[in-house]
DNA sequence: TCGTGCATGTCGAGG
DNA sequence: CCTCGACGTGCACGA
């Protein structure tokens, strides 16, 4: 990894255009090619930046950029796409190398498949009796996260997210309108299940006689863990 | 904005948990407090972060720390939130400082806009006989991207996308509703435009009597520059 | 390789 | 403040 920082201005040309006036930023550029460019400020996102794979090209500035005051030009192109990232460097003001080597990666725990996983195994969180039919049951408009029987013996579908918005029980709503067409399984009871429900997703799921199903992540992974240990 | 090269290991506890093992990574602190944990390869984004605002609290390992080789712990705590970055320092290998300033910010030129002007310019493409009654046409929900009569007198409302998924139909069939409860204007026919749809999407939207259209959006702007250079 | 859905999404506009 | 929609979305996973 290569960390520069200069006085530069930028230019994006691809799948848009975009252009950073001159300032002074971080320039990272990657082993694999990809560059980042920093301001001091924002979230996690570049101002603007290339993806891998790419390569990096240094150009002297011509007349006229010479006489703007342009000292080095990077030519970022994209090893697959036409996109392409020039950068005008005015001042190298640091510059800083290292080679950091692969990085073992993150490894996460709490997304939504946790969720799901957990949920599958503690079934009867939807209510005595219920079993388990399968996970991602997959449908024409998509995977239902969990289809389930309850006692009386009806199939349950239940949508899984870890903050509950209105766009998911849309969503559950579109699966139980297409699983009740289904003979087979119909009629089809829905539940909305997620570690937070937002007060206009429960009204509108409650309105469509959705049930919602509030879930305690640490207590089902408390569950989990005493669960392990027993094996 | 601080940079750090050292070999960490950290943590995040927030709205779910993330582990980095022990490895050489590019440590950034901006001046707003966020922190980003970039390794040599991958996109844009950071293998962890903070987001902004955030404080960054520098602690002495305790003894268990200390055997297994940290030097240093920093606590990165977010200031509205209890999301906690823990950053494992076992060795410091290079450090940079610099005050990049504030940045002018990013100008963008020409997407989703340039869209709906080619289409609302060419709108023969909606089929023969078409006319523009207006972009942007407001409705209580939102405005209809665009507005136009088929060569029949029948409204046709158009939601344009880049890419055409799910929630595109939704807000066309949302749009359809209430357009259809207008006597002025119903019946409306509804046209799904985009670069890409989606095959889930154009399933839902056939299935509920909505029109798909492919747009072409380099040969739109090759009509666009033709015209362009007639004037 | 391509398509699909999730994301610690981020980011900006508008009510 | 919150909600909604766009994004050069990125990213992992399955067909």
């Amino acid at each position: 990894m290569r960390l520069v920082i200069a006085r530069c201005s930028v230019d994006y040309i691809g799948r848009l255009r975009a252009h950073l006036p001159l300032a002074t930023r971080l320039l990272m550029v990657k082993a694999d090619g990809s560059v980042l460019i920093h301001s001091d400020g924002g979230s996690y996102k570049p101002l603007n930046w290339m993806s891998p794979p790419a390569t990096l090209h240094v150009t002297e500035p011509d007349e006229d950029d010479n006489e703007a005051g342009v000292a080095e030009i990077w030519n970022v192109q994209h090893a697959k796409s036409d996109d392409r990232l020039v950068i005008s460097i005015h001042e190298h003001l640091h510059e800083l190398s290292h080679d950091l080597g692969a990085d073992p990666g993150l490894v996460k725990d709490g997304v939504e498949a946790d969720l799901q996983r957990l949920l599958a195994e503690q079934i009867h969180l939807l209510g005595q009796g219920c079993t388990l039919i399968r996970r991602e049951y997959m449908t024409a408009i998509g995977p239902v996260d969990i289809l389930a029987r309850d006692a009386a013996g009806r199939t349950v579908a239940v949508e899984l997210k870890r903050r509950g918005d209105i766009d998911g029980v849309e969503q559950l709503t579109r699966y139980l309108e297409l699983l009740n067409r289904d003979p087979l399984l119909a009629p089809v009871r829905g539940v909305f299940a997620a570690q937070q429900i937002k007060p206009q997703a429960r009204v509108l799921a409650t309105d469509r006689g959705i049930e919602c199903l509030s879930l305690d992540y640490d207590a089902m992974r408390g569950v989990d863990d005493i669960e392990s240990r027993l094996f």
